[in-house]
RNA sequence: CGGGGUGUAGCGCAGCUUGGUAGCGCAACUGGUUUGGGACCAGUGGGCCGCGGGUUCAAAUCCUGCCACCCCGACCA
């Protein structure tokens, strides 16, 4: 491709709306365009290293015996009401109705539409185990879309379900598609790491997030360098801290004005936080968002309190609880915004984190304004609807697996593996008959890779001040030819040649031929991260061009046949 | 959804406090001189100043409603 042809527009400076290098960088290189908020066009660069992504997913998940289709994105809202999903995925889902007003959605994900698929043309043990997918766009309605690529709205994703009749077949599945992932990421070129992670809206028992490792990354993970336990912190579980053993003192009730913080009242009675007990106060709500109870969640002192584990221990999707208003709450349950504790509180269901129960001696709200009980002890002064590990793993706690401290570290969740077992397929009636003509639900798993996402993560481990630096195996093309001069006979003559020899060679090839400055050509060559650039210049006439990689500083002068013939041996091995 | 910020040429920004009918740099176009790391000179074109309402002789500027976009939080296969 000659730059002169090439609808390709690149800037100078940084857009005002992007923060992070990929966001910023994709743009500059004119490699995407925003339409509007979390939804973004692809130029012809950027279109062409998203396909080249895509290219190895296709031959890894091929390579797994999976078979590619493709489904609408469009979906009707009875399949969603079948699974149960048309509530429980919450506002995120991108709902329209057509002009007869029935309902539909775009797709966030498409585990209704496979297993409807599957259910109505599988019916014997024979065709399975079966594993489906397609690289399709789908569509979140993000609270709030940000970093460009990162979180849109409109994002392209490959999901897989895979269909086994028993779960040892999904045990198999789920380890191909492990394996699959761990050679697509690696080809991509990413630094990752995966970690056992909450299944959340899409359900099932197992899960692994693979999380491309990265400062500007929303996913927290844990992990331990002693042991391989690695796990999203939401995920990861705690060690309890050691019963005490003490002797169980009576309960006091004490002044303790003004001291609405843990930290208040840790001051202002002289205790340390890990003696103390915080109280977190919910409103949950019904299907119609109408308020339907009140949940009182204790966790100690210096604890945080961990949300995806106290909606797994309720057993509520997440939007069907929010922080609850102190005042009103209170009515209804006898707490006190400041001084609310478990002793005493009523109405309401009360969620415990599991390591209260072997602390001794607590002190906690009394439930009355200005006042806090010390010495409460779980169990004889209260007990917990539901006992349960309601916190977050910190760094330096114990690891769950070995006892070591774990270490933190930030990341771009680029794909998830679910284990879903029978849930859709007993929602949605999916069933095979098996060799003793029995109805056996079909045991599924669903396994997606952000597509989009990956590109991003990409860029935002492989760039330097100047640029993008593409991995071979994703650049839009291998080589750039920067002629300095294209007036020059002699220079134009020697640049088209190697162009033409690259292009027999089967190379994807740039040649910079346009009338600009050799500043500027240097400048976009670097920013757009080609990762090899032969430079035809003032020594053309001798057949001396020059030789750089784009990830190298240094730069040779070699001869033109030995440029080429370099050039196509390290793409045949990179790429 | 809560808090904060920003909307002026394709991109980056100034002008707004103190109203007088829009400017700078880059980019684009023309001509010339340049030519190994974002050149220089001369010239040219390009704006519903986010949208609506109000105040005023007069609004980019003041008041007001809305919209969009960005950041923090909430939320998020």
């Amino acid at each position: 491709m000659r730059l002169t042809k090439m609808f390709l527009k690149t800037l100078r400076e940084e857009p005002a709306e992007a923060e992070i290098a990929s966001h910023i960088l994709l743009l500059r290189t004119g490699m995407i365009r925003k339409l509007v908020s979390g939804v973004y066009g692809f130029m012809p660069l950027g279109y062409r290293a998203l396909r080249k992504i895509e290219e190895i997913i296709r031959e890894e998940m091929d390579a797994k015996g999976g078979q590619e289709i493709h489904m609408s994105a469009v979906q009707p809202a009875e399949l969603w009401k079948e699974s149960g999903r048309w509530f429980a995925y919450g506002p995120e889902l991108w709902r329209l109705k057509d002009r007869n007003g029935r309902d539909f959605c775009l797709g966030p994900t498409h585990e209704e539409i496979f297993t409807d698929v599957v259910r109505n043309d599988v019916s014997s043990y024979r065709q399975l185990p079966l594993n489906l997918y397609q690289i399709q766009t789908k569509y979140r309605d993000e609270a709030r879309p940000r970093f460009g690529l990162m979180r849109s709205r409109e994002f392209i994703m490959k999901d897989a379900y895979s269909f086994d009749r028993d779960y040892e077949g999904l045990d198999r599945s789920y380890d191909e598609m492990y394996d699959a992932y761990e050679k697509i990421f690696d080809r991509c070129g990413l630094t990752y790491r995966a970690v056992e992670a909450d299944t959340g809206a899409i359900g099932g028992s197992n899960s692994h997030e693979f999380t491309a490792l990265s400062e500007v990354g929303e996913s927290e993970i844990a992990y331990c360098e002693k042991c391989d336990m690695a796990a999203t912190t939401e995920r990861a579980e705690c060690v309890d801290a050691e019963p005490g053993n003490e002797s169980l003192l009576a309960m006091e009730t004490v002044l303790t004005p003004n001291t609405k913080t843990i930290e208040d009242v840790a001051n202002f009675l002289g205790i340390a936080k890990e003696q103390t007990i915080k109280a977190l106060l919910f409103v949950t709500f019904d299907q119609d968002e109408n308020e339907n109870g009140y949940v009182a969640a204790f966790i100690r002192g210096d604890r945080e309190l961990n949300m995806t584990k106290l909606i797994n221990a309720i057993g509520i999707p997440e939007h069907a609880i929010a922080f609850a208003d102190e005042e009103i709450m209170s009515l209804a349950t006898g707490c006190i915004g400041g001084f609310t504790g478990p002793v005493g509180i009523h109405d309401c269901q009360i969620v415990v984190d599991s390591e209260l129960v072997g602390q001794r001696n607590l002190c906690a709200g009394a439930n009355k304004k200005d006042h806090h009980t010390l010495h409460v002890n779980y169990g004889r002064d209260y007990e917990g609807d539901i006992v349960k590990d309601i916190k977050l793993l910190r760094e330096g706690d114990p690891c769950p697996v070995c006892g070591a401290p774990v270490k933190h570290a930030r990341g771009i969740e680029v794909g998830q593996v679910f284990k879903l077992g029978t849930k859709y397929s007993e929602s949605m009636g999916a069933l095979f008959k098996d060799e003793n003509m029995a109805d056996r639900h079909i045991v599924m798993g669903c396994y997606g890779i952000g597509v989009t996402r990956t590109l991003a993560a990409i860029v935002e481990q492989h760039h330097d001040e100047n640029g993008i630096i593409w991995p071979m195996a994703i650049a839009p093309y291998h080589v750039i030819i920067t002629l300095m001069n294209p007036d020059d006979e002699e220079q134009k003559k020697v640049a088209e040649e190697i162009y033409k020899q690259l292009l027999d060679a089967k190379v994807e090839v740039l040649l910079d031929d346009r009338k600009e400055r050799p500043g500027v050509k240097f400048k976009d060559a670097d920013l757009l991260g080609i990762p090899v650039r032969i430079t035809v210049g003032k020594r053309a006439f001798e057949g001396i061009v020059e030789y750089k990689l784009r990830r190298d500083v240094e730069k040779e002068e070699v001869g033109i046949s030995e440029a080429v013939s370099r050039a196509i041996d390290i793409v045949n091995k990179e790429k």
